[in-house]
DNA sequence: CAAGAATGATCGAATGTGATCGAATGCTTC
DNA sequence: GAAGCATTCGATCACATTCGATCATTCTTG
């Protein structure tokens, strides 16, 4: 066998490859096989069950049992959701792992708020609100009792609703905590910004609805631009995002009176 | 061939199989067949049967029973899309034809109003708006170009969006006409009604805001009775059903005002 | 060499499993 | 119907397996 077993990616295709051709395998198998790890084995099925491209069971994986998945593939928001998918779940852990349980939260759109959805079983008693259409999904599927959807003109930019509608919805209600996700963080002039001007709109009356705001961002947002402003650090209450956030960043922020969180 | 008997979730999915193929199984096969014990096999089918998978009976599992008349209220939308498929799929189709194109089209929640959706893609140009995220969701995978959720609170027993903010927001908007799901439709007192008293209210909301109102409904539906009427025949335009509807149902029908589209 | 990615080891938590036993259900007989 | 019997069911416990999260290490890349 040539030794390709380094490279990550030609593994999980061929489980692919095996689960498809067998109908199911288990980790011993695969194990066995690539002479790896249960803990890297693990990693693979993982990747491979959120890719939805086949079904986790205990022991293994079988092939897929839901024909349609409901989020076509192809939507911008889930090609983003390949960039630094790893860190962004920690940030959407760590952002759960904040709440008390019982607050009303808010969940904006982006990745990082998809991965925040991902775990909202966690707190089962908490309310969630939304202006996105991909964390409403994942909420219904995690079947939480209580979330509301800001409706809205639906944008494919960011999976999201904006305009008159949801501008009027959000006016109408009081979050606890607000988590928002942004394009970039400038550090220097303090501000957080996103490239689209509807979705601000709609970001800034979140903002000022909610008792505490933090953003999520991933290290690789900060010290970026972007063109529309969405809020200013005196604003926000914190900003939780991961521990590769390089160190020169980290001291300019703890100068700040932001809550940094690092996940 | 690999043993894959202590992959759980496989032998479930074969169970579920089975009960397809046979019609009913008894768990005493089933303890003999994957060579587990009695409880083990018991807690599959507990867990099958909770998904709506199949039936449980006394010794054994039976297919889901699907009683044609009437459908128990809380099953969720993915389940009830068993329920007369083909007619539903040729109403939404037939729905969606009707449009000229460039209108702005309610639809409502209801498994009806996703084959509706489902379709939307013929006719590009109108706006949909909705209160129902699986609607939403369709109208997504199609990449319709404008699209508006109706915002509100979460209900998951129609897949819908209810409350205060729901009708705020419907009672901003104007429709040129909407497609109206319902649970039953009484021909001889002239009524059609839902389970759900949120529900039914956002659709008397709805049906204020539009130029139009049309029912889609199956055969299935008429001269069945549900809890709150949402609509009398005076308020609407028309039903679209399918061929397979009673001639003297539809000689009744022809009485009235509305006009009946048969799909 | 430095940064990031992949890997392997460890440990507490979650899940699956089998056995037991009282309760519920179905069937037979009266 | 009602009584009695056999079967099936659900709840609980103990045990084994598997999972997820974390940390340290190795490998790859620039």
């Amino acid at each position: 066998m040539p030794d390709n077993a380094h490279l990550s990616g030609l593994r999980r295709k061929k489980i692919a490859e095996l689960v498809e051709e067998r109908g199911a395998v288990a980790v011993r198998d695969l194990v066995e096989q690539f002479g790896k790890s249960e803990a890297t084995i693990r990693r693979d099925l993982r990747k491979l069950g959120e890719s939805g491209a086949v079904t986790r069971t205990h022991g293994g994986v079988m092939m897929r049992d839901t024909p349609a998945p409901d989020i076509p593939p192809d939507i911008p928001n889930e090609q983003r959701m390949q960039v630094r998918p790893d860190e962004k779940r920690r940030i959407g852990r760590a952002a759960i792992d904040m709440l008390a349980g019982g607050e009303v939260v808010f969940l904006d759109a982006g990745t990082t708020a998809l991965c925040a959805a991902d775990n909202a079983h966690l707190k089962p008693e908490c309310c969630y609100v939304t202006t996105c259409l991909g964390v409403a999904s994942r909420l219904r599927a995690q079947r939480i009792e209580r979330f509301f959807v800001i409706g809205g003109a639906y944008r494919e930019v960011n999976d999201s609703f904006t305009g008159a509608l949801a501008i009027a919805a959000l006016r109408s209600l009081s979050f606890d905590i607000a988590f928002l996700c942004c394009t970039a963080i400038d550090t220097a002039r303090g501000t957080v910004a996103v490239r689209d001007e509807a979705y601000s709109q709609v970001q800034k009356e979140a903002i000022a609805s909610s008792r505490r705001n933090f953003v999520i961002a991933d290290h690789g947002k900060f010290d970026t631009t972007a063109f529309m402003r969405t809020a200013g650090f005196e604003e926000l209450d914190g900003i939780v995002t991961n521990q590769e956030l390089n160190r020169d960043i980290l001291g300019r922020l703890s100068a700040t009176k932001l809550e940094i969180v690092l996940a």
